[in-house]
DNA sequence: ACCTGAACACCGTTCAAGT
DNA sequence: ACCTGAACACCGTTCAAGT
């Protein structure tokens, strides 16, 4: 290798690797460069320091995320679609530690870029809403509330320390919810 | 005065000031010593490091939480408490962001003091559930997953620079849940 | 027992210099 | 245009020294 060449591609995929190995908090500009034998200062030629970094995790995360959760969908509607979502995100989060915690990053200032990927995966949960016969505003309503319930059971569950009944207290969270109103939303008293 | 004297008290009120005026992640051993007037190296006598000050926030937001949202249910139960309390807790979130993001904290060894403070927290809702009629288990349940959908809203409120509609969107998600399959509950398909 | 100051390793960031 | 190395300010942490 004559010369030393940093893509944006190759750059993001090292800070994933890094982010999910030693943890998105222990994501760092050195450690990327180590990662790609390049010195730190390299690395401004791309991204704009350390905030750019993390986004660029974090969109990247945002976006594998959203593939895993759309892929587990294929060929199912309804309640079984929006369980395997769940199922997904979850197994995403647990095997991804670095790029899931990427996705609570406080707001930035670059949100183009960000806010698209969120938008992305909120629309996998509203086409199956839609799909199952939701109008588009509570398809919407809906697919934000069954994806907040996600989303902080996992934030939770990666905090404690204890992953003995999660499964069971996952599916009644998911339960509760009746994966946000889809059946019977009429006949609910609110 | 004559002395430099630090009090654990005086510390954590220090590191909470930090926490929620700069941001979580902007807390610094220098930036507390700085705020009392002190060398950072003199933190060390009382705490254990970095780590150790974000555990001793995380303590205190968790404490200060709890105990908003046990006083907003006083003289109220059933769907009514739990809802004064799902406001309380989110109005706490808002005005000091920076205790409600030491709530999400990685897992830490210290899991003695941080475990017992969120077990307070999540008795609140236990408590709330039981007097409704549920038995422990259930009423368990129930608290964790409310706390979850809860936790999960305001995190992406958080996160997300768009406060626009946020109120209908936490209302549809507390109604969604029924806060907890507190009533009905025997009638949901599960 | 508590606090200090110096020291060290590490980090983010900038910039003149190289190719 | 891209990469480097030195430089700077800042941070967490340790420790001998002071009181």
């Amino acid at each position: 290798m004559p010369k030393k060449r940093v893509t944006l591609a190759a750059l993001t995929s090292a800070a994933v690797l890094v982010a999910d190995r030693d943890g998105f908090e222990a994501l760092t500009l050195n450690g990327v460069a180590a990662e790609l034998d390049v010195a730190a200062s390299t690395l401004y030629t791309h991204i704009y320091g350390l905030d750019g970094l993390k986004s660029l995790v974090a969109a990247a995360g945002t976006r594998n995320l959203t593939e895993a959760v759309r892929n587990s969908a294929i060929g199912a509607s309804g309640v079984d679609a929006l369980t395997a979502m769940a199922i997904a995100y979850r197994a995403f989060a647990l095997s991804h530690p670095g790029q899931f915690a990427s996705t609570l990053l406080p707001p930035r200032s670059d949100l183009d870029e960000l806010a698209a990927t969120n938008e992305a995966l909120l629309e996998v949960f509203v086409l199956v809403y839609r799909g199952a016969g939701l109008e588009a505003d509570e398809a919407r309503l809906a697919a934000r509330a069954l994806r907040s319930a996600i989303h902080g059971f996992l934030a939770l569950e990666h905090t404690t320390a204890t992953p003995s009944e999660h499964d069971a207290e996952y599916r009644y969270l998911l339960d509760a919810l009746q994966l946000g109103l889809l059946h019977d939303h009429a006949g609910v008293a609110r």
